[in-house]
DNA sequence: CCGAGGAACGAAAGCGCTTGCAGGAAGCGC
DNA sequence: GCGCTTCCTGCAAGCGCTTTCGTTCCTCGG
């Protein structure tokens, strides 16, 4: 019987019940070879009817598996990320896993101490959701603890992040990126101008080369595009859009390289009574929940952030291979009513 | 010296740096007393140096105080649980915990198990972000597993749900929805119609409460307001308008119980045609940070989501007191462009 | 019918930490 | 200078589990 009352079953527990060692107890439980099906099955039976669920932090410290993943994210206020934090719990669930998150406020430092605390915390597995860094030497203290990480056997997955030695979830940012512009293009638009995020984020030159792809690609200079780079944020678009409609006021659409910038523009231009798309046309990028239901309905880049979250954790639970595996992932254009001709 | 290599420092190591017994170690770096102040300093500052960071498996097993947090909510892709868990996210990493989140998708029995694993999990406090049940039947098996929690020491801290034995963070949905209907009965309109939640939930019952309060007030009968049940969702408020619209045509406005709703509520009147607020006021509930964006902005109650999660991570750190603490939240009314008199 | 070779199981040693308890060094009054 | 507190500090016993290494018991070929 229980030694403690008021205390939940454990392993010895379960072990006495059903006649065996614990050492046996273990390994039936565990489902590892070694013992006969009847005896495994009166051991989950004894285990399952005495509700009996394992100390992790006991099995941790004996060198056993762990179930805790970390998952960092910028910040899980923030649509794209809990929309990409939704599919990687939802997932973890169904497998039995739980999710550890933190945010990182888009500082690399406290990224790689939160992986740092990940480490230490002996998670099985990190999934780093957010963009690489444009600098190495920024990226360097990440890439290192995650190599640690790995080496000790971690699992480690980055999400839209390159140049990092682990498995990864590329959107095509570039591509993307191509097809909006492409898009405004088509439309006949020739004067285009950027609303950028953060210079040194790779998200951001990654979708700004794709861009300039693009405009190229018709013949135009990619140089003459003004492109404003700008916190990632609602705000920042507001900025953004502040800086371009100042500047270069015949500008005749506005790429914001992502939702929530788009956000922004779309709320300056309103100030501004500028019309949209009659007078500017305005894309996003992401395709957050929300962005069919702004006004106007935003034209935008589509990424599965749920789907990412999902591929996220799948290949996290999937064993290392020597070369790291680069999932691409879909992605499309929403053409929706923030787009139009120019006048 | 640390024993293996490639492998972090243990607290022996820190403990014969320092050269001072484990025991007298841990204490130092747990800052307890009974270790004189010069040799506390001296262990603490080998800590740094060899970088040490504690296994809180062993800690925890040890019977040492734990620093993971969980978080239920029904779906972190939501906004509004998006919002909250971005407060408790951020305040926990400052008090140097982590935060478990787990999805439960509006199931008590999902919520139950979840708070089981959690407990399981040895995590030293539970923060439940949701509704609660109407039916006691529903409720009581969350409150037993939360019961349990405590008893063993755990603390329990629940949002916007009461009837439960726990510290909580309690928004008045009910003040907050009362003043949400005098401001539209203040523009004249006397035809309101709401898009409630799922009936079985106290938010709903709550929210819907002060709604027909408002009305009582006003000499009108709340019973002849219609109300459609719908799930909580975009989706749920596209049916709730619907049905409105058909079986109530004289509505001059619809009151959405949460702003996902509210969104749903205004995609079905843009594509009928209907005009916003010219024709139909539409208000919404929470104020989500996209309600400002939306088509036309959304008139709303603002609850201060992210102050919420910050909130009851606060309380969760403090000592539990023998009476369950209640702290109420502030609440406001966002007046926007989604409501007007009344045509 | 005997011995070799497995398969199934058990004993016990940790994993890294906290903490109750005992021991030792100061500090006090006399 | 002695006995008694009062502080500090160290010893060692676990916390609940996994895992290595033996041991036992079968099975089967010769």
């Amino acid at each position: 019987m229980a030694g403690r009352p008021h205390s939940r079953p454990r392993l010895i527990d379960v072990a006495a019940q059903a006649g065996v060692s614990m050492a046996t107890a273990s390994r039936a439980l565990a489902s590892r070879e070694g013992v006969s099906e009847r005896v495994a099955a009166r051991v989950r039976d004894v285990a399952a009817e005495l509700g009996y669920v394992a100390n992790p932090h006991a099995r941790t410290l004996a060198g056993g598996p762990t179930s805790v993943a970390g998952l960092l994210v910028y910040e899980i206020g923030d649509p794209y990320f809990s929309e990409i934090a939704s599919g990687v719990v939802g997932t973890a669930a169904e497998h039995g896993w739980s999710v550890q998150i933190s945010h990182t406020e888009r500082d690399s430092r406290a990224e790689a101490a939160q992986i740092r605390l990940m480490r230490a915390h002996r998670v099985g597995a990190i999934i780093v959701a957010g963009s690489g860094y444009v600098d190495p030497a920024m990226e360097a203290e990440v890439a290192r603890e995650l190599d640690a990480f790995q080496e000790t056997g971690g699992r480690a997955v980055v999400i839209g992040r390159h140049h990092l030695r682990c498995d990864a979830v590329l959107p095509d940012n570039s591509a993307a990126a191509a097809s909006v512009a492409e898009h405004l293009l088509e439309l006949g638009h020739r004067r285009l101008a950027v609303v950028a995020g953060p210079r040194h984020l790779n998200t951001v030159t990654d979708r700004l080369g794709g861009v300039r792809s693009a405009v190229a690609a018709r013949g135009l200079d990619p140089d003459d595009m003004p492109v404003a780079y700008v916190p990632f944020t609602r705000e920042g678009g507001r900025a953004g859009a502040a800086q371009i409609l100042e500047q270069h006021p015949g500008t005749t659409a506005i790429l914001a390289l992502n939702d929530a910038m788009a956000t922004g523009v779309l709320s300056v231009l309103r100030e501004r009574g500028v019309a949209v798309p009659a007078e500017v046309s305005v894309t996003g990028f992401d395709d957050i929940q929300v962005a069919q239901d702004l006004a106007p309905a935003l034209t935008t880049a589509r990424l599965p952030m749920s789907e990412m979250g999902v591929a996220a954790f799948e290949l996290a639970l999937r064993p290392p291979v020597s070369r790291p595996r680069r999932k691409p992932t879909s992605h499309g254009l929403v053409v929706r009513d923030s787009t139009a001709p120019p006048a």
